[in-house]
Formats: structure tokens, C-alpha cells, sequence
DNA sequence: CATCATTTTTAACCCAGGTTAATGAACGCC
DNA sequence: GGCGTTCATTAACCTGGGTTAAAAATGATG
């Protein structure tokens, strides 16, 4: 993981983007790993109808890849969009291949990067076969709170798979289940942001 | 890839399991990588209250590895179970992390393999974040048609993200859509297995 | 601070699919 | 060939969440 670090630095390029900025577009042809430094962004499908979805929010820190796609003969299968400003490292899957196939170090240190990404891809398939929208949002409140402040209850409710309006009645359902219940301070207090 | 044959051969085992045999449970330890050779198997989940999400239907020539599990501290996140009498090679995965760290070819063939497996879960995430269960119905008539004969009704609706009664449902409406419409001859034919 | 644009919530109505229980087919077995 | 078992379908009823459109809240701007 150090070497890939250290691959990522020497031979990867720092991208700045601004709010709104598109990183890629599904159905592009780029095929790459982005290391999120600092900002947030979304990663979503468009549907054929225009609707859409959203796979997953990406926070400092986190990794992403354009390469597992599966979609259109192997172009990207969503698209990255940056929720605020955003600052990232891109380095082409060729380069990580082609280096890959003469350092063993670097070799492992993609295996472990893959191993990683399966299990969050894992547990997401987990939740949305497994689980109700409402104990979806319930782990997201319990996970990463952070989010309910900085994405609008259009993303999230896209996040978890339904609509704005009945994210709005799952709130409305937990807090009253909460006040008379057990638990649940203020009504997950609205208010919009930016 | 030849090279992790070559490698399954070796150092994998060979097992035989009758129908309703488990290869492995959730919340075991088990970390191998699969190789169906022959049969059907289905990978699922048990929820708390006991119920069954079915993550997949496995196939000869199928991989499934227990090793990028993410519930219950790293251990088996589902279980594997056969539904007919199958045939498989395990090779437990510290085999083929300890010889990836010292064959650089190896490690690559893991690499690819890492990706195909990523892949399905990504094209498994989109069906259910993306579709509605008819329409994941639909793509399964089309692209694993096969299975509709060889696993149940429940099976299917569990693999589905819904139950049977609700698959029911789907088969009449698409039939009927499809008898005054454009498409399908025969009712789906009913029929019951073994 | 009045207005406007945006986001969030609500309400009314609808439909997909859950639940339960009953009914129907197929199969296996004396 | 009758019988029990298992699986599939159906029906009746209910609920979660979609859809649309309106109302309320918030933030931005002059």
C-alpha cells in the first residue's frame, strides 16, 4: 500500500475540479484510479429514461475506479460528478497494469486495493438486497452522518434508493417512532444547504 | 489465468457435495477462493429475523471466494449451499496470497481475477439499484434462461429481491403484456423440479 | 427586509410487491 | 392408483414508496 502510494505520487496527476465539474462521464472510454484528496463527489448511474441513481458518495480518503466496468463493452458504467470543490489523483489503469506485471510490491499492493474495493461493493449489494430503504438510511445516519450535511435529500433519497418525497416520510415515520419511542432527539432537523 | 489453473490444480482440493450440502455458512471463518466444476450452487444471506436473500446462482466455470466478506468482522458474510450435486476445487486464499507475494505472474492472474469478480458485482449493484424487479426478471430470462428450469420459484424471487407470490404476479403480467403484445408464447410454462 | 430561487416537506392518489392462507399441480412412494 | 409432500399459483388485504403538484422552509440578493 506504501508503493502504491508512492506510484500514485510520482505518476499521477493532481486534478482540481469545482463544484459541478464532471470527472467522467458514463459511457466514456476512460479506464483509471482516482484518490480522493480533498472535496466531495458522487458516483451514479443515468438510466435510459434520464433518471438517476446514485452508487455511492466519495469522501477524502476514499478510492474509485473507472476499470471494473462492465456496461457498454467496457466503458464507464457511471459517471463522477463533484458535489463541492475537489481535488483528486488520476492515474491511468494501463500504467497501474503495466507496472504491475514487473513489481511484485506494486502487484500485491493492487490486489490489496482490489480486495478492498470488492468488500465495499459487497456490503452495498448487502444492503440493497437485504435491506428496507429505512434501515438503509439508519445505518447511513449511524455510518457517515457527515452526509446528511453536505448532499441534499434529493442525492440521498437517489442514494438509497428511492425518491425525495418518500425519504421525507421515512424521516417523518423514524421521528415519531423515536419521540414516543426510545430514541431520536430533533426531528433530523431540515434545513438545505448551499 | 493459466498459470491460477494451473495453481487451482496443484494445490486445490476436490470436493463433492450432494444436493443441499453446504460448502460453507455465514459467520464461518473459511477465506478460499471456489472453482465450480459442476452442479448448481447459491450463494445467500440470512438476515437477523432468519430470512433468505439470495446473492447469486453459481454456475461450472464460476469463482466465488469467501475472502472479501465485510459483515461480522471478515468472517463468511453468506453462506454456499448446492443445490444439485456438484463439483468443486477450494484453494484456501493464504495459499494464493502467499504465492502471489513471490510470482509475479501469479499475482497478476490474481489481479484479473479480482477484476472479473468486481465486475459482477458491479453489474449485480446496478440490476438492483437501478432496476425494478421485472425488469431484473427480464434480463435473467435473457442472459440465464437456464436457471428458470433448475432452481424454484422462491429461489428465483429471492435471487429476484422479492417473493414468490410477487414473481407469480410478474410472470402473469408479462404474459399478458406479452399475448395481446409483441412477445412470449407459452405462459412461462408452470412446472415443478424434482 | 422583500423577493426570488431552491430545496424540502406534505398531501392525495396509485401501484408494486409483501403477507397470509387457500388452492392446484407435480412428483415420489407405497 | 391413492396419498402425502413439495412447489407454484392465486386471492384478499395491506403497506412502502412512486408521482405529481402544492405548500413551507431556507438561503441568496438587491
Amino acid at each position: 500500500m506504501m508503493k502504491l502510494d508512492e506510484l500514485l505520487k510520482r505518476r499521477g496527476k493532481t486534478i482540481e475540479k469545482d463544484k459541478g465539474d464532471h470527472v467522467f462521464m458514463q459511457g466514456e472510454a476512460d479506464k483509471s484510479l482516482y484518490h480522493v484528496g480533498s472535496g466531495l463527489l458522487k458516483a451514479y448511474y443515468t438510466s435510459e429514461e434520464g433518471k438517476e441513481f446514485i452508487k455511492s458518495f466519495l469522501l477524502p480518503g476514499d478510492l474509485i475506479g473507472s476499470m471494473t466496468s462492465v456496461v457498454s463493452e467496457g466503458n464507464c458504467s457511471f459517471s463522477l460528478v463533484c458535489l463541492e470543490s475537489t481535488s483528486l489523483v488520476r492515474i491511468p489503469f494501463e500504467v497501474l497494469q503495466e507496472r504491475s506485471r514487473h513489481d511484485l510490491e506494486i502487484a500485491n499492493a493492487m490486489i490489496e486495493l482490489l480486495i478492498h474495493l470488492s468488500m465495499k461493493k459487497e456490503k452495498r449489494e448487502f444492503e440493497l438486497l437485504c435491506l428496507s430503504a429505512e434501515e438503509r438510511f439508519g445505518r447511513l445516519l449511524k455510518s457517515t452522518p457527515i452526509l446528511l450535511e453536505r448532499v441534499t435529500q434529493n442525492d440521498l433519497a437517489r442514494y438509497l434508493g428511492i425518491t425525495p418525497a418518500g425519504l421525507s416520510r421515512i424521516k417523518k415515520r423514524m421521528y415519531s417512532k423515536g419521540s414516543q419511542g426510545t430514541l431520536q432527539a430533533h426531528p433530523l432537523k431540515r434545513s438545505r444547504l448551499s
